[in-house]
DNA sequence: AGCGATTGATAACAGTGTTGCGATACGCTG
DNA sequence: CAGCGTATCGCAACACTGTTATCAATCGCT
């Protein structure tokens, strides 16, 4: 047979981690895969032979950052009061994004020039929102929250969350603005918008 | 003295002009300054000349596209209800996003790798927000809404109707998803979270 | 007519993602 | 144990990118 073959699971493993963390240090422009193969000490076909070419290294990278994200959303002690819930999910949000900002860029905009989430990550994308979703359906079904879909509910918390930590992390929001504080108030403020009156 | 200028305000505008529609037609990786001079018959030279580089031209495309913004932002014909005033300048922050979204994406998300907003222009980004914050600061001192400083409530509102918008151009919304009507109804309840009780 | 100076297109440079070639290094066969 | 076959992976070529240095072209003035 052949030469032992090196590009196997640990090398993808390294490279994934180093692209995560170039990305990370000086954002998506930085990610060269000539640079990458040289830092883990290979050559720039093993990004081909393992992912396929830059773009689904990206995709990986998308993947793995939902996953940690997931973790974060489902590892959020819920109380069963809606409005509350949806503040420490909203806090957990944030928490995350701030995290890794750039895996969050890779997640949410479109911060890596040629990349388009395929349909199927796309999915996974939105199984984040599952306990966002619960926790909305359920305050619905109670009576708690008005009488409409809760998906609707759901898009606009999310795009709340979305939105202030993409400003956020944008550099669009004031200098001398209290985010932490701010940001939970209008959670909170929100969340109250759809209780039944 | 020297041969006659063509490197002059006129063909500076074409630049832009034509730079706006190539990124309109396939995103922003697809602006490249060797196609953007020969599609407007110049040499790259020129977009060194008139603007500087390839992330000085994008900050010229950022700048119009707040004026752009600004204008139908201030074009909205307000009511004085605070809560439908808000919803209708939502509605048309929506609009204004959707018409050229790529546009959009330069200014509010990183979608042009190397090019970050300078202090000057990142003011210009929020001195479009100026009818939102009168409305809202109106709304608080007539004790209509309730009594927190009021860019408190103007960056939740500018959270929300921009995460909406961001997920809606990102593909992040489900298929079946009725966007306007719920779109509408999640500004309503937001602002509504904001009434005195 | 010819000089001087400035303008702008051309071409070189360093970098990118991607692709094809070809040396490499092993197991199997003779 | 020599040598073949073959899968594997590093290197180099290709086409492209933004940027910069060079240098020919072109005008007004002497």
């Amino acid at each position: 047979m052949p030469r032992p073959r090196t590009h196997d699971e640990n090398l993808r493993l390294k490279l994934l981690d180093r692209a995560g963390e170039l990305i990370s240090a000086d954002g998506p422009k930085a990610l060269s895969l000539r640079k990458l193969a040289a830092d883990v000490g290979t050559s720039t076909t093993a990004v081909y032979s393992l992912f396929g070419g830059k773009t689904d290294l990206v995709s990986a990278l998308y993947a793995e950052g939902f996953e940690r994200f997931g973790a974060r959303m489902s590892g959020v002690s819920l109380t069963g009061d809606p409005v509350e819930d949806l503040v420490r999910l909203g806090v957990a949000y944030r928490t995350s994004a701030l995290a890794d900002p750039h895996l969050y860029a890779i997640m949410f905009t479109k911060s890596v020039p040629g990349f388009e989430p395929a349909d199927e990550t796309s999915e996974q994308a939105r199984a984040t929102m599952a306990p966002l979703e619960e926790t909305i359906r359920k305050a619905v079904a109670d009576g708690v929250f008005t009488d409409v879909p809760p998906e609707m509910i759901t898009v606009s918390c999310w795009g709340l969350v979305h939105g202030l930590v993409s400003l956020e992390l944008n550099g669009n929001l004031p200098e001398e603005f209290a985010v932490s504080t701010a940001y939970e108030t209008a959670l909170r403020a929100n969340a109250s918008g759809w209780l039944r009156r």
